[in-house]
RNA sequence: GGGGAGAUAGCGAAGUGGCUAAACGCAUCAGACUGUAAAUCUGACACCUCAGGUUUCGGCGGUUCGAAUCCGUCUCUCCCCA
């Protein structure tokens, strides 16, 4: 469904390039080295192998993992490989955050069942051409025990400790598993095995990555460069991005749902959202910015064009401009979306043709008890065909395609049948 | 191995015999205001055709006119010492 963006990079310099690399990012260490790599693979015209780890859990991408994923692209645009490591292994010795306990412990047979999920989702913001997808259990369940303290060797309990995870706990004196420790330097000999070039991660990943240097530089290999992404603050301005919370936007939404998800962003993430999630110029985003600050360009204006940008970017320009149509009819004119979802009412519901209002709602969707139903009608909340309902005890003639609407933004056609 | 603390609505957290469908905060939902912003304000937030009624405070059983609160038991969490 997606037009899959392309950068247009050819014959860029080396500065052109590590400019462009280097927008958004929180941390490159180190940017000469990056600039070194650059120019070596320039040279050599041997591609740079670009590494990201992620959780074997089923992937549902949204705008957050989409920042890392996006600069992948823009390494393969730049005519460098991806190689994104399922870490299959890893997830099952534990969470070394200490948060998550009950991260899901997946079987190799639901790993493998999400492999093509894996790769048609990433594929989404990636070329496939230039990607390869790889699990961490291939070589890690294959070493021995001697195997791992050998590795281990390779570093030390105090440089473990300078996790700042760790750190805390320790000072706490609450308990740090053996396994966890063992948790970067599995993460790391990933990179060794892999020879990684770049490893790219979010700013909470630089523990794990810098150990990745570390025993790649004890395997004698030119030790990668970490290339450190910001969390995206969430819809919510506060939390980062996440399903869990409910304050994301998923790339695979409908353009409708994403403009208007968009649109509720507070006005102080523009800046961050144009920088992370759009290819808008920088010289251009600032611009933006200025108007912001000085008031020349009314909030809302810039927001639409951010939130035309994103939707642009996932469905194509002639979506994402029906998209905003759309918004502004919804929201600015408060008229009827164009497309309402119907919903259908058996005719054993129905007295004479009438259903009570509490039935209704239920029966469509919008309340999960009858007693939640209620109060919506007291508070005033529903419309039916246009007119407003105010006695929670009201018994509503039906016809087809009459509309309820509860709240704003939730409306329902009604089918009978 | 020894000792201690706790389990209350989506989450956090009050409440230690009746005035408690259960304070307060967060989240959520509705309304107002707007740029569907955000912030703010108002209200709602167990269930039931609801001026009333029914069922809740980890499970089960008991004491009592009356229990989230007392007793017994079971399950599960957490902490400290070794």
């Amino acid at each position: 469904m997606s037009p899959n963006q392309h950068h247009t990079v050819d014959n860029l310099s080396i500065d052109e390039q590590v400019a462009l690399i280097q927008r958004g990012t929180s941390e490159i260490i180190s940017d000469a080295e990056l600039r070194r790599k650059l120019e070596t693979a320039q040279e050599e015209k041997r591609p740079l192998r670009v590494k990201l780890g992620l959780d074997p859990t089923a992937p549902d991408i949204h705008l957050g993992i989409a920042v890392v994923l996006r600069k992948l692209r823009l390494f393969q645009d730049l005519g460098h490989e991806v190689t994104i490591i399922i870490g299959d292994f890893t997830a099952t010795i534990g969470d070394p955050s200490g948060k998550s306990k009950t991260r899901p412990q997946l079987t190799a047979e639901e790993v493998q069942a999400n492999a093509k999920t894996y790769q048609d989702q990433y594929c989404q913001i990636l070329d496939p051409d230039k990607t390869r997808i790889v699990f961490n259990s291939q070589w890690l369940n294959q070493m021995n025990f001697s195997d791992v303290i050998k590795l281990s060797a390779q570093t030390t309990v105090a440089r473990i400790l300078e996790r700042d995870d760790f750190a805390n706990r320790f000072a706490a004196n609450t308990p740090i598993g053996i396994h966890e420790i063992l948790y970067p330097i599995c993460q790391g000999y990933d990179s060794v095995v892999l020879k990684s070039d770049i490893e790219m991660g979010g700013t909470d990943q630089k523990f794990n990555n810098l150990m990745g240097r570390d025993l790649q530089r004890a395997d004698g290999q030119d030790p990668q460069v970490v290339l450190l992404m910001p969390l995206l603050v969430g819809l919510d301005g506060t939390d980062k991005m996440s399903k869990s919370l409910g304050n994301y936007v998923g790339i695979y939404e409908p353009a409708n749902e994403m403009f208007a998800k968009l649109m509720s962003i507070p006005d102080e993430l523009m800046e961050t959202y144009f920088e992370l999630t759009t290819d808008v110029p920088m010289d251009e985003v600032a611009q933006l910015q200025r108007d912001l600050v000085d008031g020349s360009v009314h909030p809302k204006t810039i927001k639409q064009r951010l939130a035309r940008e994103v939707v642009t970017i996932y469905h194509g320009e002639t979506v994402a401009t029906s998209a905003q149509a759309e918004f502004d009819r919804i929201h600015r004119h408060r008229q009827l979306p164009s497309e309402i979802p119907s919903v259908s009412i058996s005719n054993e519901d129905l007295t004479d043709g009438k259903i009570w209002v509490g039935h209704l709602l239920t029966q469509a969707g919008f309340a999960k008890s009858t007693s939640e139903a209620r109060r919506l009608v007291q508070q005033g909340g529903v419309r039916f065909d246009g007119e407003k309902v105010v006695d929670p005890a009201t018994l509503i003639q039906l016809q087809d395609d009459l509309i309820l609407q509860v709240g704003k933004r939730r409306f329902a056609q009604i089918k009978i049948g």
